[in-house]
DNA sequence: GTCAACAGTGTTATAATGTAACAATTATGC
DNA sequence: GCATAATTGTTACATTATAACACTGTTGAC
């Protein structure tokens, strides 16, 4: 199991750096309200407040550290609480779950069909989310030559980042 | 969460259907004895019969499935023993970890360098381990362009087989 | 051979993640 | 307004995994 990470508060400036994260996050939050309303769903406050704290890096962040701040904010929050939202938020693609961290992170174009593909870095704990057609390709390709009838998918490498490599020193 | 599986008595016959599954699991078991003297580390008879325990089937079996299994033949394994078995078995290649189903599996071909991709059958539960090189190739692409390091990935593709799937009906 | 050092396993307790079931509340359509 | 359904609250628990320390068995130096 991967080790916890430290609460968004603590988390190095790599995390949001080389971009106007405010900005980052309203967009995030603009989308997803035009989506929900396009949808006829409710992007209530809970989910709305959860798809915000998820926003605030680009790390993934876990259940518990979500219902958390949640609590920090005055809000009695529950496991189910949490997990509803993240279910919601998952549903409506707004939100993606990393498998190998058991954490989520936002969805950077939701909205548009999509298979996706995470590089997460072991240092900042950050997480790029990349739609590679070559990579969708070949397990498409793999997948044909199986006669393996393919639902959903997980990519997820794990490693270090430009910011974070050698090459950044 | 995956629903559990059922233990591994129950597993319908596609699991190991289709190959000789007791040569199959003896085939295993040589080479991971060959293996592990190679490395001089030490395949203990409880190392040995968890991976046993996991090759019974092709598909993957959750840690708390084998201490169970491990329980009905009178030993007293309590989780830590199974999960030092776990690591040990993951450390010297022999299994993996399926991220998304939060199980493990045998490696079909340890002891090569290889970075495998996992096809799930949400029907019959068989993992087919693939190292198919273009999505290798994909992957690594993404990453040079990126300037990501890759250290280790996970490809998950959760799907239905070709023999359950409408073509095999 | 014996004994020290270490690797492996046993044991107890607990942490981290996730779900079931039902009650209370809030929004929505009629 | 009011019945209905959707959302959230609450309690309890299931599943997966690890920490810490005790015990046992293996190995190698002497």
């Amino acid at each position: 199991m991967a080790p916890r990470r430290p609460p968004i508060a603590d988390l190095p400036p790599a995390l949001t750096r080389g971009h106007d994260h405010g900005r980052c996050v309203a967009d995030a939050l603009a989308e997803a309200e035009r989506l929900c309303a396009s949808r006829d769903v409710r992007l209530t406050e809970l989910r709305k407040r959860v798809l915000e704290l998820i926003w605030a890096s680009h790390a993934p962040v876990g259940a518990y550290a979500i219902m958390d701040l949640l609590r920090g904010e005055g809000r009695n929050a529950m496991p189910p609480t949490v997990y509803r939202a993240l279910d919601f938020l998952l549903e409506q693609g707004l939100i993606h779950r990393i498998a190998s961290l058991n954490a989520y992170i936002g969805c950077s174009h939701p909205g548009e069909a999509h298979a996706t593909q995470y590089f997460i870095c072991k240092r900042c704990g950050t997480v790029a989310e990349i739609d590679n057609p070559g990579i969708d390709a070949a397990i498409a390709g793999a997948t044909k030559h199986l006669g393996f009838l393919p639902e959903s998918q997980t990519v997820e490498v794990v490693g270090v980042c430009a910011d974070c490599g050698p090459a950044a020193r």
